[in-house]
DNA sequence: TAAGGTTTGCGACTATAGGGCGAAAACCCC
DNA sequence: GGGGTTTTCGCCCTATAGTCGCAAACCTTA
């Protein structure tokens, strides 16, 4: 996420197959690893990006001929790095908007269609937010990171108060020292904890409420 | 899904390792076979079940010890079979309520339950209910099956109101022949589809809506 | 120091989806 | 026809969030 755009890092492929394209980083697991230690193994060691604040499993592709000439099965991952931080990648490999992907390898195309949907579905019922933003914030920097990996505009009016009443988010009493064309400096706001955290609130049909404690409050001695 | 209890089919275990304890049902992926045709495979072969209405990628699990002495992944899947279906099982397999599962072999209690989970979930914003409920019911009927697979007490009244304005469910026009201890005869409902829908409205932070033609329909020469 | 421009904060209003409840309707059995 | 049971339906209430507009706070320039 960078440029106001939600972007991906892809490496140039120098072989075949697909030599020429692009493709998501990644490689293959070694004996007695877990699929997650090795892709934090091969994104620090082969693009040197260790600041990835949030890794999810995607989803285990294995259609026989995604893959030329091999069988192959591949297990894709979504990872996501913070809008302020800018690792140094090598040569071989750039950002590049999701929005305007160039000719992908394989099946990563889709991995990263995939990726993009999963990333927004959560960012409506999840404080996975805090991937994405600096530890600290105006309600408009995270409008702008939202409304980057949304696609669409976001009202930092309904941002601030939806993630303020779900807990999401709280001031750190701090304002920001300058803004960037003059106006009113704004608040400073932190996520209140950098570990995923589902709103609930979403389960529709929800379980009936029985024990309603103190039903009616005591109103004062009516009768 | 059944005696009004969501049930899961589990084999038990002749051999080592794991000798004596339940297991989901599975097995090894075949060469250029896709992991979803595998898992039909092993179903149709293994327990002979045909009839799963639903099937969705869980997740793979890596975790290293997961399987003793050896290194395996596992890819699970969640697969759904209707409440009024009743495949004949072999007699090393049976249903087992999700509530109360007997010790299980490997990772497959995390599994299981994690397949409540998302069960769970797609209830709320999906209509995967077409693939618990039989083809046609009652309103009483479906809220037994969502009773069942979420866990608590559902208002029919409200699953009613829900799945209709969703444009998820459709009257068939038919109602119940006999109800089953007399009482009003139900009206008859069905799935609008059989295919995997998801409810839109959950998506909170939605775009703005901008062309918002006719903003005051004509109401009446008010000046 | 005052005016103008810009950004942020906040409250008022509206819309809508869902939950709870109770009365009426439709059936069965006696 | 009366009593019991289940279903249906309408009404009311709440919670969540989208929209709008004005006031507040800051900067720059005259």
């Amino acid at each position: 996420m960078r440029a106001g755009l939600l972007q991906v890092l892809l490496w140039h492929r120098a072989h075949e197959p697909f030599a020429g394209s692009w493709a998501l980083p990644g490689g293959y697991l070694e004996r007695g690893e877990t699929l997650e230690e090795s892709i934090r193994r091969q994104l620090a060691e082969k693009v040197d990006v260790r600041e990835v604040a949030y890794l999810e499993q995607l989803e285990t592709r294995s259609a026989p001929d995604r893959v030329p000439r091999e069988w192959q099965l591949a297990t894709a991952y979504l990872g996501l790095v913070a809008s302020d931080v800018d690792p140094r990648v090598p040569d071989d490999t750039a950002w590049h908007p999701v929005d305007a992907l160039p000719p992908l390898a394989f099946d990563h195309e889709a991995i990263v269609l995939a990726g993009r949907e999963r990333l927004r579905a959560k960012l409506s019922y999840t404080n996975v937010g805090y991937a994405l933003a600096p530890p600290e914030f105006t309600i408009s920097q995270l409008r702008d990171v939202y409304a980057a990996a949304l696609g669409h505009d976001v009202s930092a009016t309904n941002l601030q108060r939806v993630l303020l009443r779900r807990g999401v988010l709280e001031p750190t009493g701090d304002v920001r020292a300058s803004g960037p064309t003059g106006g009113r400096p704004g608040a400073l706001f932190r996520f209140r904890t950098h570990a995923l955290e589902v709103t609930d609130q979403f389960a529709v049909l929800r379980p009936p409420v029985l024990l309603r404690s103190e039903p009616f409050p005591a109103r004062g001695g009516r009768l």
